[in-house]
DNA sequence: CGCGGCATTGACTCATTTCAAAGGTGGTGG
DNA sequence: CCACCACCTTTGAAATGAGTCAATGCCGCG
């Protein structure tokens, strides 16, 4: 983790570039057309209806999301390093990306030359399939998350989720997002979140080392139903 | 709708085959290579791990569900007709697809053959991109449904997005599913849902000729939050 | 040093689950 | 053709889990 502050924007840009050409990921052929660009926590990324590029997500993590008429925000999907977004192209976008680590970087391809590399590129063409199909798999995953009907139940998935997406071993995880992102992500209210990961604490299925690392204790416990919490 | 018990089953094949021909669909030009299967209701249209070909839901409803370990349904996703499934191949699949109204009929296209036309005709895979971007919009919307607070406001949106798939006028819906398939499907519980549709009668919001037959009187009241409800 | 956002906990209200029962419907088989 | 049966639907009553309001402590940042 790089601390930005200290740094003047060109040598970010510059650093980001070269980690860009590093990673391999589908559009690396493509790279000297990408735009790369930071972002602060609480920053839109992609606006609501605005047509977008296709983006891969060099660092950081965001957040796509909606307002719902009474104000409540719901998150449709968490998006961390190296995912790619805005792909399937919905337009106009119902909703906006944001960004919610301190510094979310982005690499920003223009559509036309994609669209046309797509036609062309077999390969290419099955590269996107695998990540339109991981992402709506992931969907599939946060409906099931969300079906669930006890919060601490929500939470324990969220948990495995998270260590599935972000951890090589899998039992600890540093949380890119807050409590509130939480709650918005699973449809419940802060308090509750914070109450059920206590809960679970004290059940001895993880441990908090503080709010944001997270270790699993008892894989079992966090899948189980979690009645008589309160 | 046809009464099927009065006919034999070539006759249906014969007639959905040409109906089949007659519907503009992605693959139409491999309708030759489909097969044509019909369902009875609750029976498995695809089994869970069980390598997919690419379908087409000539007519009936279909759910994709996947059952919990405490033994609780979860419908993650409702296929009408017309709808598409089985594109986006995740292997193996981790959810089931059951017929839901008394019979289901599905075109089933052979795997290989799609998958090379594909790579070919950039028409095809433009169309299938559709497709799939539409599946990811439609996974979105149930997640915003599933994150509502109140289970009269998760009946309310999901009566708007029937209406939203099945009516032209977007007013009068005929229910594909039970109460039961709508409570595995909002994650709520039978009794809640049946509630709900009483409070939204009560209220003036809908107007219930028959548990199936639901019309749209105030849009509005079914976008609000409905408190108070018992 | 103070401020604002984040996190945790308590108390209270109430919506939803759960358990229970009754009426309705359509399909199947006699 | 009719009756039975399984399933669906609705409503009631009780228990409990989650939302809401409120207060406190923590941490990082300016």
């Amino acid at each position: 983790v790089i601390n930005f502050k200290r740094r003047p924007r060109t040598y970010c840009a510059a650093y980001y570039r070269e980690l860009l050409s590093k990673v391999p990921h589908p559009l690396e052929n493509l790279d000297n057309l990408a735009s790369i660009t930071s972002f602060r926590r609480g920053q839109e990324i992609r606006e609501r209806g605005q047509a977008a590029d296709w983006c891969f997500l060099i660092s950081g993590a965001a957040r796509r999301s909606t307002i719902r008429s009474d104000g409540r925000r719901q998150i449709v999907d968490l998006l961390l390093t190296g995912d790619c977004f805005g792909i399937t192209s919905s337009d106009p976008p119902e909703d906006t990306i944001e960004a919610i680590s301190q510094d979310a970087v982005v690499a920003s391809y223009p559509r036309q030359p994609i669209e046309e590399l797509m036609d062309t590129d077999p390969r290419i063409a099955h590269e996107l399939r695998k990540i339109t199909s991981e992402a709506l798999s992931r969907m599939r995953r946060q409906i099931l998350i969300l079906g669930r009907i006890t919060a601490t139940e929500k939470v324990g998935s969220f948990i495995l989720e998270m260590a599935a997406r972000v951890t090589k071993d899998g039992n600890a995880i540093i949380l890119p997002i807050s409590r509130y992102d939480i709650a918005d992500y699973l449809g419940v209210s802060v308090e509750t979140v914070s109450r059920a990961l206590s809960d679970l604490k004290q059940r001895g299925a993880i441990c908090l080392r503080d709010p944001r690392t997270i270790s699993i204790v008892h894989r079992r416990a966090l899948e189980e139903r979690g009645r008589n919490l309160g």
